[in-house]
DNA sequence: ATGGGATGCGGCCTTTTGTCTGTGGAACGG
DNA sequence: CCGTTCCACAGACAAAAGGCCGCATCCCAT
């Protein structure tokens, strides 16, 4: 499990828990909604203003989206944690 | 002021409060000198997987870097706050 | 004065994000 | 059976991130 796909998992999850779209998340973040579709499938990393406007479009805050995702600095590699079981 | 300037204004205090180079924090997130450079001077966004090492290098969590920004869907728009007054 | 550490900044290059279009499939209700 | 909603996925494209090199500058210690 990679970061990213931690990240993705955490995305959908709350997408879902909201109770809203792909497509209209896509609007909400003026993204497109193929690229929500990438992000929750894993495909892609967003930068940080899409993190952002994910974070602010879904009512949560960055370190939501981020839960189970760190950086060991001295093993120099990302660390993945499985913080609500999926 | 943008998010990536806020972003750059957090990073750099907190760069700074651990004590340690822009070269040191390049080694730890394994990021070109100059790319840390650029980001602290808000020249450059982010994404997801530096946001996360630069973090973990700095024992921060996401949120801290991040802290003053965020997205208002409604409004469309970014929003920026100065949490720490500068 | 001189040398070294730290940073700013330019330019060039590759990789990746994000946009847009379109297609197809699964699930659901009328 | 047919339309709608939601989503996966492909291909082509523009824009931006990130790597690397080199040089200039500033500050500080000796």
């Amino acid at each position: 499990m990679t970061p990213q796909e931690r990240f993705a998992h955490n995305l959908r999850r709350r997408r879902v828990a909201v109770g809203i779209s792909q497509e209209e998340l896509g609007e909400r973040t003026e993204l497109h909604r193929t690229e929500i579709s990438l992000l929750e499938r894993a495909g892609r990393e967003p930068r940080f203003a899409t993190l952002l406007k994910l974070a602010g479009a879904l009512g949560a805050t960055p370190n939501e989206l981020c839960a189970g995702t760190g950086w060991d600095h001295e093993q120099r590699r990302f660390t993945v944690e499985d913080p609500t079981g999926d």
